[in-house]
DNA sequence: CGGGACGCCTGTGAGC
DNA sequence: TGCTCACAGGCGTCCC
């Protein structure tokens, strides 16, 4: 589900409530991806720091209490993960079936709601040490750092053979885009998603990156996209995927030429392009 | 080494 | 109505 404008709405959902917040238990529900790693009761008595982002991963930095920094958890939504902020003093209900996580702090209680349980909340002692820095070594650049150039993005590309809409979720080149973006930034760059990596030439690689990069501040505007079951820490659904240009909208017509949509499978994912406007 | 497929889970919607 | 099947926003791991 969450992608990465998913992943900042509920990242900036979480900040300013959680900042500075003390611990006073944590649960835990059905197991998620990983293992939390540590003692759950252990937990209790930390603060916590403000919670910043890596790719599709939220960094909650835990606090000792003297200040001195102890670690923090990793959490990944995974497929279908989201999170609730449930203040202190409103009514809250029981742990549902599907929250497989639970910080209760004096300020109210955050829980990791994940039917699907792809997701993961797992501690580390630092976000540079074993297990969150090998999760997150891998990672390709931030979409909008600025050392992420047309030019450099257009080298990554040249150093794969594979279909540019795969380098795009391997995120390698660039990371956040899942699989509804990335076939929205291709429609909107006029890339096929078939086309091979290396075969992309400077300009066109520029375009994807403008494109990539327009995409997914749009839809970060709009609290990102609530295709089933995403919404943001309130509850409250993102508006994106009424925007969309082709995903999920194999045999509708393309926004831009009227052909209708076509759907095909590429790496066991459904990719949607135009084929008209798309070319390789 | 790169590239591709698998598997982790549960829920939902379409088709019969 | 109820069953079966395909498919769903991710990604680490394994195999070729």
């Amino acid at each position: 589900m969450p992608e990465l404008p998913e992943v900042e709405v509920t990242r900036r959902g979480i900040a300013a409530p959680l900042q500075g917040a003390l611990i006073q238990a944590l649960h835990l529900g059905k197991p998620l991806r990983w293992p939390l790693g540590r003692e759950p009761a252990s937990f209790t008595g930390l603060g916590l720091g403000l919670a910043s982002r890596r790719g599709k991963y939220i960094w909650l930095p835990l606090l000792g209490s003297e200040a001195s920094p102890a670690g923090g958890l990793l959490l990944h939504l995974g497929m279908s993960g989201s999170l609730a902020w449930l203040p202190a003093g409103t009514p809250t209900g029981p742990p549902g079936p599907h929250d497989h996580f639970e910080l209760v702090t004096n300020r109210g209680h955050l829980r990791l709601n994940d039917p699907r349980r792809f997701g993961a909340v797992v501690y580390s002692a630092a976000l540079d040490q074993a297990p969150a820095a090998r999760l997150l070594e891998r990672l390709g650049p931030e979409p909008f750092d600025p050392a992420l150039t047309p030019a450099s993005f257009h080298a990554t590309l040249q150093r794969h053979r594979t279909p540019v809409k795969t380098l795009l979720l391997s995120g390698e080149a660039v990371v956040g885009a899942g699989n509804i973006y990335a076939c929205e930034a291709l429609f909107a760059a006029r890339i096929h998603p078939l086309q091979r990596s290396d075969r992309i030439s400077l300009p066109r690689a520029r375009r994807l990156l403008a494109a990539l990069r327009s995409t997914l501040a749009r839809a970060l505007q709009l609290g990102g996209s609530s295709l089933r079951d995403f919404s943001d820490v309130h509850g409250v659904g993102g508006a994106y995927q009424a925007q969309a240009a082709v995903y999920g909208r194999q045999g509708q017509p393309c926004p831009n030429c009227a052909a209708p949509v076509r759907r095909l499978v590429l790496g066991q994912r459904s990719t949607y392009f135009c084929a008209r406007c798309q070319k390789p």
